[in-house]
DNA sequence: AAGCGTTTTGCACGCGCGTGCAATTTTAGC
DNA sequence: GCTAAAATTGCACGCGCGTGCAAAACGCTT
């Protein structure tokens, strides 16, 4: 026995069941037996165990007990975007609902060149319960594995894609409903010059925006021009300018998230000196908290990023205590919050 | 072999070391050996050994492996206030730093009630090769337990608390440089009467506050007084309207977190329609995206977020992979960036 | 006090893996 | 072609833990 009492010898052994049931004078099972709830175990031994292991500040190693337990306690969380302050957001709030319900986060975060696949794949090797994706879906081969070998998936912002049905649950908004509602809340202000403004140029239409773009190009003598703004306020002012500059400067401008509808609300009213919202109304995406501020009053449609998590949570929880339970998908609404940049309707 | 092909029966026993083995003709040493860069091995065995793993999308079980090798490659990262957008910025950070060198981070929130101590004993059991603390320290006695047990600290925002060095690594910024530089900065501009806005009223003056007041009152014929905003946007504008207001309005405020300082700027300017900075000088704190904003042009100290993180990440996993690695202290200074909040300099 | 049923306990095994050691094969040397 | 050295392989063990099973201890009745 090294370093028992005193000074920290060499990276002395963790303390391990063994050394409580020595302590205590029992068995190892014992040990085992008086930290499992439901275990055939008398009163008195549990408490002997239970003072040896207080002593020796026990912890028992789950590495070692998902061996036999086959289930580590762990979540993966698997974020494309981890830069954007609106989905760190969620991170938290899915940590706490883990953590509340005795899971731990094992946070992964898929970044440039590698791809969700390759991720979920290393992930894999510490066996999590279960998985949460935001803003990105793998491969339907790797879903189908996942889940054949225990791993519930939930997916968040998955866009479109309906390959996924029926084996990860899916929740996410009613981008069609929302992209239809902004749209004729402007119409319904007169405007007929419209701007979209979208994220990069090389991806493909946000699910919001395209469903946008349908409404107003049903409607009558309404043009519409897309610009980028890469999702940032520096992006949105910078798009901002270009239409307010061009030779048919939009009337009003829906951006898919809200600090580019913040950087063209700054272009318009500081550096060209319009009136927003008589000449221009601008719409946001996220209701991030900057929107509400005074000094920009955004009108825009809220997320709602809490519910979003507690479904995705209790979803994924769900199929992870009884696998039984099928893949379910949940599509929530956005209230459209009208503030100071658009009209007050009529 | 139940499941081998097709229909997805019960939830099958993920693929192990054995099943690669027996697939590939080999012992089930030989396919440990495949895996382990250094083993001795032939070069058709393991090719044999590869093949037969990705045929059947083999992936070890770290959990196991861990029982031997005794390390997890897992970061624990234990952080206080998850709500505080700038410190989920770190959290991306720190990630991809962990991701990068091949560790996994697990993600822990310090909420309420429920203690440090009590969070860190729980990671424990997931054998973390080490943690960061964000703005939360331990207590000595479980500290000297961790290290003791080959989990090296390492403490973000610890504040002024020196009981754990030699203990733990420490990264933080020079909180005594950039109080006194904003102190001095105020002065120089001829401002006399001061306020200060802390977060909470109930807690412990922050390090830049207590030196920002400490010089404050070295100088002559200046007044401070402290108000509260609980690091929010929101709060900063009742804080400022509240001051701006009162018998003796300060003609300068230094907030100790941005949000606050661009809800003071609001107030000033929309509410009251007071000039900033002719008749008011705001400064604030971290450099928020928002400070840059043109709409508020915030003059505030950049909290160097990236260095921090880099330093901290280098620092813990230095000590991971080679123990004995002393603890050490790093102190960051953070630049005060002059814009639109406080007069030009002469 | 003996008999029975009911806890309680310890033993032994295995979860999936890495690794020392001895047995085996391959290679080199003459 | 034969032997010694080197490379490769399989066996067996243990990492720390949960759990079925049989032995032991206990409680109660007659």
């Amino acid at each position: 026995m090294s370093g028992e009492h005193g000074v920290p010898s060499r990276p002395s052994r963790r303390i391990t069941a063994s050394d409580v049931a020595r302590l205590a004078g029992v068995s190892r099972s014992a040990v085992s037996r008086a930290l499992t709830p439901g275990a055939s175990i008398s009163e008195k031994t549990r408490d002997k165990v239970m003072a040896a292991a207080a002593e020796l500040g026990y912890q028992p190693n789950l590495m070692a007990r998902s061996l036999m337990t086959r289930q580590t306690r762990l979540i993966a969380l698997v974020m494309a975007q981890l830069r954007n302050p609106f989905f760190t957001d969620m991170l938290g709030m899915f940590n706490r609902h883990f953590q509340e319900r005795g899971y731990q986060t094992l946070l992964l975060a898929v970044e440039g060149a590698q791809g969700v696949d390759e991720v979920l794949e290393s992930v894999f090797q510490y066996q999590p319960d279960g998985a949460v994706l935001v803003s990105c879906s793998p491969s339907l081969a790797l879903a189908e594995r996942c889940v054949r070998d225990g791993m519930p998936l939930v997916v968040i912002d998955r866009g479109a894609d309906t390959a996924l049905d029926g084996i990860a649950s899916h929740v996410w908004i009613r981008s069609d409903r929302l992209g239809l509602e902004i749209a004729e809340r402007l119409l319904a202000e007169g405007r007929r010059r419209v701007a979209l403004i979208e994220g990069y140029a090389g991806e493909p239409l946000s699910e919001r925006a395209r469903c946008f773009m349908e409404r107003m190009l049903r409607a009558e003598g309404v043009s519409v021009q897309v610009e980028y703004g890469q999702y940032s306020y520096a992006g949105g002012y910078a798009a901002g300018l270009r239409l307010l500059r061009s030779a048919s400067p939009p009337d009003a401008v829906f951006c898919i998230a809200d600090p580019m509808a913040l950087g063209v609300v700054d272009a318009a009213r500081l550096e060209l000196g319009l009136r927003v919202p008589e000449a221009l109304s601008v719409i946001g995406f996220s209701d991030i908290p900057a929107a509400a501020w005074r000094s920009h009053a955004l009108t825009t449609a809220r997320l709602p990023i809490a519910e979003l998590v507690s479904h995705a949570a209790d979803a994924l929880l769900q199929r992870v205590e009884s696998p039984d339970t099928p893949a379910q998908t949940l599509l929530l609404d956005c209230p459209l919050i009208p503030r100071g940049t658009t009209l007050p309707q009529p």
